[in-house]
DNA sequence: CACTAATGACAAATATACTAGACTTTTAGT
DNA sequence: ACTAAAAGTCTAGTATATTTGTCATTAGTG
């Protein structure tokens, strides 16, 4: 339940070569808010997950779906 | 922008021969809140999601992903 | 060292997802 | 037509996602 880090996020934003700051502005969200969806123990809306996999150029699958559940 | 219903999901609720009552109490949430995401123009989080996809056996791609944007 | 960019963490304020209740309308069965 | 279950709509309240601001840390660079 702790420490459930999304690390296939922040792979898929670094290979993207993309700045927490840069994807947060790419899909109108604070820095914030890409901080806490990285860092895990958040639940981000649909609609930002989709908008994020649109600029990485993943699917909900591939960033959002949690395998150790 | 408006009346934009998720039929999928409602096509695989029906499938699965869950009423709107049901599903909710699956995903432990209020029948509002599935009649909401089935009617659209709405915006739930990511853990609802990925609950209602593996009570209906289904994938986020499947049932969330918007084809028309 | 000083400077900047990037990340991570914390807290208060705001926007909105979700709840709870009551009600109307549709759908399906007899 | 009658009935009941299921679906749809509205409103007000609560929980929480998201914002805004600030500060600390790390790594690179002149």
């Amino acid at each position: 339940m702790t420490n459930n880090k999304n690390l296939k996020l922040k792979a898929a934003r670094t290979l993207a070569g993309m700045t927490q700051n840069d994807l947060a502005q790419s899909v109108n969200v604070s820095r914030q808010t890409i901080v806490a969806v990285e860092s895990g123990n958040y639940n981000p809306s649909i609609n930002l997950c989709v908008d994020i996999c649109k600029v990485l150029g993943c699917t909900l699958d591939e960033l959002f779906w949690q395998t150790d559940m």
